[in-house]
DNA sequence: ACCTGAACACCGTTCAAGT
DNA sequence: ACCTGAACACCGTTCAAGT
């Protein structure tokens, strides 16, 4: 069925495809499968599963940086977060590699010099602009290992949970938790993305206004 | 020579010491041969190693709430993040236990009640509140998924590591990065504990003047 | 009542043998 | 030159058998 004449490109391509969506890890099992091969093949491609996934990890950052508007620095900043987020969010188990380890691959280069031109061009000095970089990343990437999970699920079964914890914090004891109960029903309330731009609109404001 | 009698507390204490500074999984044959029993006698005490890891992720939050200080808000946000970091970065393996999920332990919900009573003492109202304790847990827990790779590492290991990104950066082809070549030695600078609290004051200088 | 020990399923990885 | 297939190490988990 799937052709047994691999290539770098094919591999990588159908892992991509495998980790869409996927809330667990991709076999390399499962990706020999796909492919119609045995689950050793791939070594001949790669040096190993980690050398794949961050191939891949980079493969889906693509997106992030193209055609960027150029109308505020500060929306140019959570243009790119936000597609960051978005992809991170869409491939959970390529999103654990790039926490793991700094921005070595082609994508991740032009990411980081987007952002820091962004920043220098709308006037922070070198030395904070490489900290707002940090900060903005931290937020941005850390955020997805937060939401991770439960972006995984449907938008009904997601509010169900976001509505079970609302409930867990209402339910607790008032005398130990006076305000957790108070304000249970505005914690985990809208969207994670909504959490997110509100988070990433506050930071953004602050490093503005040191 | 360890006891066979195990009780839940001796397991939860025995591998909360196995997970100090490790930076890879502690086994269950691991937790098995420092106690001096077999690997499946764990199964006795906690259903599974999830529920054993859940138990010791928040055994290890229990110092994060203890005494904290009453001089402004932000001070006391700020303390209570350094703690929560400091705690997760040195149990690096539980500290993903922590970000799967929502804060639905004990010592979980003492760290969310701490941070809203603080945010709504504070003058936040409820609403906001909210979404400022979302924001905070955000980058708090998120920086460390980010830093702790490194973070098990000796300091002087670590500036090696700094250093050798900062050259990748400034080694990149000027013409297509650039900003990240100009200002490469300016991109991990510092310790990653700098970095946080440069981006956790920004998020609360934000969150403040919304 | 509690632990042992063998067994199983799963997964990444290696390597000699095939074509 | 590239893939197959068997084998290995490792890890979580189950369960009948021991005491």
């Amino acid at each position: 069925m799937a052709p047994h004449r691999l290539t770098p490109s094919i591999v990588l391509d159908t892992y991509v495809a495998l980790a869409d969506g996927a809330s667990t890890p991709v076999t390399l099992a499962a990706l020999g499968a796909h492919l119609g091969v045995d689950t050793s093949a791939v070594y001949r491609h790669f040096a190993d599963k980690d050398a794949l996934l961050a191939a891949a990890a980079d493969h889906v950052l693509a997106p992030v940086t193209e055609r960027l508007p150029t109308t505020t620095w500060d929306a140019t900043v959570r243009t790119i977060c936000t597609r960051l987020r978005r992809q991170l969010l869409r491939y959970p188990t390529l999103a654990a590699q790039v926490r793991s380890g700094p921005p070595l691959h082609p994508n991740e280069f032009r990411l980081t010099e987007a952002l820091l031109r962004t920043l220098t061009d709308a006037g922070f000095p070198d030395e904070q602009a490489a900290l707002a970089y940090h900060a903005i990343i931290e937020l941005t990437v850390g955020s997805v290992a937060l939401d991770a999970e439960i972006a995984a699920q449907s938008t009904s079964a997601r509010r169900a949970t976001y509505r079970r914890w609302q409930r867990v914090y209402a339910d607790l004891d008032g005398d130990e938790f006076p305000t957790a109960t108070r304000i249970a029903q505005s914690l985990y309330a809208g969207s994670a993305d909504d959490r997110f731009d509100y988070a990433l609109a506050a930071l953004l404001a602050g490093l503005a206004r040191p």
